[in-house]
DNA sequence: GAACATACTGTATACTTAACCACTTATCGA
DNA sequence: TCGATAAGTGGTTAAGTATACAGTATGTTC
């Protein structure tokens, strides 16, 4: 596993703990940093990513409080927020393939700070395996039944047949298309009627293939369905 | 106290809890907003006030996510919350969920002969929980991204509300469709131009309700995508 | 029938917050 | 002495968020 946590580590960490049990909710980077004496919410933000990286919590991106607390039942863990010190912060706490969220221009897509959550689903629930969940953005392969919000589960490989839906990386965004090549021409087809295919010359243009679709699932977590 | 709440604050109450429970922080006015259908924010922050005045919440102004459950145990709240929803049927012992492929006319949806295999996925993934899968037939949906094979997550209830997707017994026969009532005449919609909608009298014609769809699963088990 | 509460839509604004960039200081092991 | 890590300061920006204001519609109460 990771190493332990520094003492500042482990007082923002108690900060964190304290704050769910105290007030229900977790703590913004301002109210850590005017809690622990840091004159910039930067401090803050840094030890929670590095509390992140050593599995104790969890960041939900974009998200105004958005801490978790690694315990399954969020009501355990209030009850443990209370009485006790984190002993065991080695379990890992996340089982299941992680949903991929916003990717970042320029990094690779199954970085830690893309990852919004885990689906409790065995990666060989899909054939072949899933690798990750990508949220779809847009509608470009509605007519398909993937939409906007869905999770696509993905397979990661470069070696992708004509007629398979791909997750291709394009001047670094992120696309979920229909593949077909002939020869360096590579064409991307979107499923609806309203998006025009993507042409791509490999000799002058580069395409990077960062696996294929083999599955998609819809209303986890909240989401509507409809 | 005061007077007890509306069903429509019930209903927001009980998101927030359940927001709560699954995320171990409260919602935003623009979560609630979108989980409960309203298309102004207003109308998320107007219940918080009502409920804030029959001191069932209480608002933390200025603040995201600035809402508390006055409750001192969390698990009081959650008990509140689910004594306020009716109860639920039964609650499988088995791990994952059960795929139902064809249902003979006749009989009970989730009887045992139906059941195909289960997948692995807690029934909680979903909201409100699933019950079981639903294998899809047709195509009589699938403008809103439901094709035929894929699996669609049933929250069993009778109680539903104009709009949503429901599974439907029709002469003995399953269907999924979107619902919409007008006093006693009921009309389920395919979402396909090339299916016309169902139009029931109740006066004359008996209609089931089998449940929501909460979710859509599709590629498990090598069945392919697109 | 006026007064009031519920239950919204729609728009706008200002505050809250997450997240980034550039830079500094100190410690520790190689 | 170099590089890596920890622990910050300080400031910026865009997105997330709470909240006000102006309406509409439908009931219930007195």
């Amino acid at each position: 596993m990771s190493r332990p946590l520094t003492a500042r580590q482990q007082h923002v960490f108690d900060f964190i703990v304290k704050t769910m049990g105290e007030f229900g909710y977790p703590p913004t980077r301002a109210e850590i940093a005017k809690a622990l004496g840091f004159r910039s919410p930067n401090a803050a933000e840094e030890h929670l990513r590095a509390l992140e990286r050593k599995g104790v919590i969890r960041i939900i991106r974009n998200t105004s409080r958005g801490i978790r607390l690694p315990n399954q039942e969020p009501q355990e863990a209030l009850d443990t927020a209370a009485s006790a010190v984190p002993a065991n912060l080695e379990t890992p706490l996340h089982t299941g393939l992680p949903v991929i969220g916003e990717v970042a221009a320029g990094s690779p897509i199954l970085a830690a700070e893309h990852i919004d959550r885990y689906c409790p689903l065995p990666a060989e629930y899909f054939t072949p395996k899933a690798d990750y969940l990508l949220r779809v953005r847009g509608l470009s392969m509605k007519d398909i039944g993937i939409l906007e919000g869905d999770l696509l589960a993905v397979h990661r490989t470069e070696r992708v047949r004509d007629g398979q839906i791909v997750v291709a990386r394009l001047d670094d965004e992120v696309t979920v298309k229909r593949f077909k090549r002939q020869g360096h021409q590579v064409t991307l087809y979107a499923e609806n009627s309203e998006f025009d295919p993507i042409e791509i010359d490999l000799r002058s243009q580069s395409l990077d293939i960062e696996g294929v679709g083999v599955g998609v699932i819809r209303g986890g977590n909240g989401q509507a369905l409809g």
